[in-house]
RNA sequence: CGGGGCGUAGCGCAGUUGGUAGCGCACGUGGUUUGGGACCACGGGGUCGCUGGUUCGAGUCCAGUCGCCCCGACCA
């Protein structure tokens, strides 16, 4: 009998979620203020990440470079909506070589200003153009309260940013991004997400207009997943960033800048993750099927492990881009193993015993079932295939459940006193009247602690009356308690 | 920055009206085990967050200080 299980517990959201983060070994806090550890297993479902990511960033024309890390504090003051925006959550180095430094370094909360820095130097004509990089970088925002992965004093993120002569082709940039981001977070994360623009009071520090997709985790708040800024002629402005067009003219450049950041790993654990620990969709995981082989003498653990080794390798063979892991450890029992894997995250688990050589089988069991008696026995003959198809049933199975769920939390209210009990009593997403105005949606935050997520991509134009003012509204915006 | 909580072995904790530090897990060795979190035996491991004070004597009482976590206001 275990003394201390290691399992999540399930009464408070918060603990379980730090439980599962912990416990899974993906991260740990680190001896800095705000500051997470990622672990192995966190990185490597973070290059998962960044692995797909990228060549989405590739086929859409994009390139990687990458930009310092220090920014003189004086970049930072020359866009004056983007200064007044990140200067309180601003690192600051005022000291190298021993010496007070004349111009203290800001550590990049973002890399809009050094980047435009260097676009005046290399943008002269219109031939330059366009300009379509991204980074993977850290950054730091000096933020007053962390949380693991959602909020950490310093994260990894990627960071594009684009520069082009016309403004349409600005706004196309901004939607294409959007577009990846939105096809990212539900085909790879099985993450459903909503696409919508950002209020005035939610835009981004020096931007004409912000977009995200907001994803709704399972205690029903959101989650801002992913931006994509249409950045106008703000920062190409305030660098002086000029090209020639075609017909001679001198003009501003238009530029756009998006990211997604390591907080997706903390969106992905909150939307699938349940009380034995992590579920990863198979296409992001590190690990898709550990085998598990059990033994009583040492004679039969020889057989067994050599049996395991075969198979593993002929269904390496047949499932080429499957990630199988054998679990030889001597000193663990089966039942140690199986729990282990469960809260780890790893998509399935294919038990191998001397009866199942016997019977030329083998035990599969899915880490989303949540039913112990979920066991599938299947002819060895038949399990390459039964993996492929069960792994790809699996991806499918998490998005249809997190779709259902954000959907049976997704509430139409006009009323604002019923808004403000069904947000305590049953939280999740509100399609709400707003009249549009900055006011009243700080009155709401107030009020209620909820805000404007975003006004969705492509709603029904609806003629309503706000919420909360009565004035006129000519469709529904989101409203939720954010993360 | 407000509210709450916590600093004692790697981790999780106990420690009574002050008397010189303990439990579980983990770890090491040996053995028995292995189809849902094994067991036995022996063993190693501590400047009790830090500083000062009270006292014959402080993990315990007092003052200060540092750090961390959770909940809010800000944010990817």
């Amino acid at each position: 009998m275990a003394k201390e299980k290691i399992t999540p517990r399930s009464d408070d959201f918060s603990q379980w979620y730090i439980d599962v983060v912990l416990q899974s070994q993906l991260a740990d806090y680190a001896p800095v203020r705000g500051c997470m550890v990622i672990r192995p297993l966190g990185y490597a479902l973070w290059e998962n990440m960044q692995r797909a990511l990228d060549s989405m960033f590739k086929e859409t024309g994009h390139q990687n470079a990458y930009f310092p890390l220090m920014i003189p504090e004086s970049f930072l003051k020359k866009e004056a909506e983007h200064v007044e925006g990140f200067a309180p959550e601003c690192a600051v180095v005022t000291h190298g070589g021993g010496k007070e430094l004349d111009e203290p370094l800001v550590l990049r909360p973002t890399s809009e200003t050094v980047i435009w820095d260097m676009y005046r130097r290399w943008i002269e004509s219109h031939r330059d153009l366009p300009i379509l990089i991204n980074q993977w970088a850290n950054v730091v925002r000096w933020e007053m309260r962390t949380r693991l992965f959602l909020r950490t004093t310093e994260f990894l993120w990627q960071e594009g940013h684009t520069a082009h002569a016309t403004e349409p082709e600005a706004r196309e940039e901004t939607m294409r991004m959007l577009e990846v981001y939105r096809t990212f977070a539900e085909e790879w994360m099985a993450m459903p997400v909503t696409p919508g623009r950002k209020t005035e009071n939610e835009k981004f520090a020096g931007a004409l207009e912000t977009y995200s997709i907001e994803a709704m985790m399972q205690d029903g708040r959101a989650l801002q997943a992913g931006t994509s800024h249409h950045l106008g002629q703000n920062f190409a402005k305030a660098f002086d960033v000029t090209f020639q067009d075609d017909s001679g003219k001198r003009d501003y450049v238009w530029a756009t800048s998006w990211g997604v950041s390591t907080r997706l790993i903390g969106g992905l654990i909150m939307t699938h993750s349940d009380d034995d620990g992590l579920i990863v969709p198979p296409k992001l995981a590190p690990t898709h099927l550990v085998m598990v082989p059990i033994w009583r003498s040492d004679e039969q653990k020889s057989t067994v492990l050599e049996a395991a080794n075969r198979i593993l390798d002929d269904w390496k063979l047949k499932n080429p881009t499957c990630r199988f892991h054998l679990d030889d450890r001597d000193q663990f029992k089966p039942g140690f193993k199986y729990n282990e894997w469960e809260v780890k995250g790893a998509c399935m688990r294919a038990e191998l015993g001397p009866k199942d050589i016997e019977n030329q089988q083998t035990v599969l069991v899915r880490r989303d079932k949540r039913e112990k008696s979920d066991k599938m026995f299947v002819p060895l003959s038949e399990a390459p295939t039964r993996i492929g198809a069960e792994l790809d049933a699996m991806q499918h199975d998490l998005f249809a459940a997190a779709k259902a769920r954000q959907e049976e939390r997704t509430t139409v209210v006009d009323d604002y006193e019923e808004f403000k009990t069904l947000l305590e009593e049953k939280g999740g997403f509100f399609m709400v009247h707003w009249d549009g105005d900055g006011e009243t949606e700080k009155r709401m935050q107030e009020e209620t602690k909820a805000t404007i997520r975003c006004i969705p991509l492509g709603r029904t134009p609806e003629k309503g009356k706000c919420m909360i003012t009565g004035k006129e509204s000519k469709g529904r915006v989101i409203a939720a308690k954010a993360y």
